[in-house]
Order: structure tokens, then sequence, then C-alpha cells
DNA sequence: GGTTATTTATACTATACAGTGTAATTTAAC
DNA sequence: GTTAAATTACACTGTATAGTATAAATAACC
């Protein structure tokens, strides 16, 4: 943002001091969640006082949900896939899947990822965030009717097939990643390999 | 436990008050997490004295082992399954996938699972008992070189099947149902068959 | 019914922490 | 360099809560 001149009044540039803050915090907060995590700690991490904290943030949980708003936003972000007449369908499937480890790949990422995930749980609130989780179901299985369509898949439900390879995509990487906090990535190329090879046995004409 | 007689001196039985803390403790945790629940809210609904508590357990953090103790526990004595030449591979697959289920289906099971996920996931410490979580894929592989013997299966890697099995059944049903609230669990019989035959288009013989 | 382990009520200590008030200081725009 | 917004240091309030102390009440076992 670009410092502006409001009721003749200058202005001043704050969105270091803010990124600085929401850096900080996010280090607090992955590690050790959000109750344990105190603004006197997260002043000290983020190089701020604790007072700038509240200059920006009028409390503990709008700074948290700061974070899950940035976090969520850089997720949407991600590329939708559209079907492709050209690309192998195993391309096609490794993009999704691939997109959808962009979130566990970078430790920063995976650290919001099991914060998130972590509170999701135990929150009901927040819990209907989730369920934004699912809809990249929905881009999924438009692609899958349409490789229908193009007479490379066969399926009676889309959406069960769609469960199905996220489903697995999700239970072999992605909960396994947030577990073993990325150990588990180092056999990711072969699981993938295996995850789109039972899904095309299974779907595939 | 049966009261004991230690020291000559007479000791009462205290499983009672002990069960009826642990299931308050349980009710409190799975409400809101561990971090915001008090020892008082705890004795409140568990029925006993916030000081009876302590005389049992000696801090909130002990009480919320015991907890985990006990379900921990209660989940390893699910019996394990054998590979049977009699049963199909479909009904045997499905025996696995519902033990899995076992601690879903039940809604305080459920609570604690959700419960014990947030908790692992933002506690190294916890999180190393969570391998255990896999060690089912040992018994499962077993079972799968018994199948393969039998002419029943085919794969290169059992280990990488065996993840390939639980990744569809955690990540199609188990996580779903921790943040759905066993809403999921509605399609969870459709899924399962889904599950089921994905497996053995890619393994089976 | 007496003995005694257990439980309870109540009050308490100590600490941690969210959030505020304020005056002094720094910093960027002009 | 002046000005005012932004930041800082620091002291502070209020509240929540883990854990303790203790004396009285309760209940099980003989």
């Amino acid at each position: 943002m670009m410092p502006e001149i409001v009721n003749n009044r200058k202005k001043r540039d704050t969105s270091r001091k803010r990124q600085m803050i929401l850096e900080g915090a996010i280090k607090v907060f992955t590690e050790k969640g959000f109750d344990t995590s105190s603004m006197d700690k997260i002043a000290e991490v983020s190089g701020v006082s604790k007072r700038t904290i509240y200059n920006h943030f009028p409390s503990k949980e709008s700074l948290f949900q700061a974070i899950v708003a940035d976090f969520l936003k850089q997720r949407d972000e991600i590329k939708p896939i559209q079907y492709s007449k050209d690309l192998s369908l195993q391309e096609q499937l490794r993009e999704f899947a691939q997109a959808e480890l962009y979130l566990i790949n970078d430790p920063v990422r995976r650290g919001l990822s099991k914060l998130l995930t972590s509170v999701f749980l135990m929150n009901i609130d927040f819990g209907k965030d989730t369920r934004s989780q699912f809809e990249p179901h929905r881009a999924f299985i438009q692609w899958l009717n349409s490789a229908k369509e193009d007479k490379k898949l066969s399926f009676q439900s889309p959406e069960l097939a769609a469960r199905i390879f996220y489903g697995m995509v999700e239970g072999c990487l992605t909960y396994s990643a947030l577990f073993t906090d990325g150990e588990s990535l180092k056999y990711a190329d072969n699981l993938l390999n295996e995850i789109i090879s039972t899904f095309l046995s299974r779907y595939g004409l």
C-alpha cells in the first residue's frame, strides 16, 4: 500500500511493521499454537513493541485471523487446472496433486497448515471455513466430466471419483507430511505415481 | 481395580470417582481443547471437587495423559485381521477399514480423535506416539503378502500398496469425519465400496 | 458405631497474560 | 529542519487459572 493523504494528515507507510508482526506471529503461533502463544512473546520475536501490535491489530484473535486470511488467500491463488486434450491424464492429475502439495512443501506453509488444521479441528466456528477446502473438488469434478466426454475416463459418479482422488492425495501425502513435519515427503514421488496409477486403474479407459 | 490393603492401612475403592473425573475431563477437553479447559470447569462437569481431581492426578497434564493412555489402549485392543483363504478380499478389506473407522463412529471416541489429532499436530513430543498409528500397516503388509502368495493380489511394493489403502481410508473417511463431526459418514458406505473397488482395480488379480 | 481414607468447601497463593494508558522517542514526509 | 504519525518503553489493570492448604463432612470397612 502507498502512503495516502487523508483529511490533510500525513500517513506513513506501516506495512513493513505489519509484515514483521505477521511473520513473528506466524513463528510463535506455529511453534506452540494459539492459546499458549503470548502477545509479549510475539512482540519480542517480531522485533516490535507490544503496543505496536495493538496499533495494527485490535486483539490477539484478530491478529490470528489476519494470518489465516492471508494464508487462505495465498492458497486460493493457486491456478485452477483446466482440462486439456493435449496433456496426458497423468500429467494433469500430477498438477492437481502438486497444487495440493503446494501447501505443505514449504516449512512455513506447512507450519501454518498444521496450525490451522489443529485449530479447525477443535473450533466449530472456524471449521466452517474449512469446508472451502473441499471447493477444489468442484473444479476437479468439471475436469473429470470433461475427461469423460473426451472418452478418457469412465465413472458412475464424478463426486465419488473426486473424493477418491483427493482422499488418496490427502491421506497419503498431505496429512502424512503434517504429522511427520515433511519427513514423509521423501517418498512423495513414488506415492504420487502410485496414486495416479491407482486412480487410472479404476477410472481410466 | 479392587481395594487393597497396603501398610496395614485400609484403602477404599476410588475407581468410581476416578472414572467420573476421566469422563468429565473428556467432555471438557474435547469441547474446547487442552489449554482452554480449566480444572475448575472439569471439576464442575465431573461432579467432583477440584481437590479430588488433584488427589487422583498430580497435574492437569497428567490427567490429560491418563485420558490419552486409556484411549490408545482401547484402540490397540482392536482385533488384528489375519489373512483368510475363505473370506473374499472385499470382505477382509472391509473389516480392515471398519477397524479404522471404529475410532470415529462413536461421538465420544471421535471427539477424542479430534482432540488428540489436534494436540499431536502441534506437539512434537506427543507426535512421536502418533507414529504407532502407522503400526497397523505392519499387520496389513503381512496380509498383503499372504494374499499375494495366495495369488489373489499383485504388487511391486507391499508398503506402497498399504499406504494407498490406508491413505484412501484415512483421507476419504477418517479425516473427513473429524472435520465434519461425523456428518460425512453418511456417505461412508458408498465411499468404502469405492475404495475397495479402486484398490482391487489396481492390485487385484 | 468407631475408625479412617476419601472427599468437599472454601479460601488462598502465585503467576501468566490480554489489553490499556501515557509520555517520550523515532521516523518519514514535507 | 519542522511536523505529526508511528513507535517504543514501561508501568499498570483486571482476570483467569494451576495448584495448595486446611478443616469439616462423608462414607466404607471393621
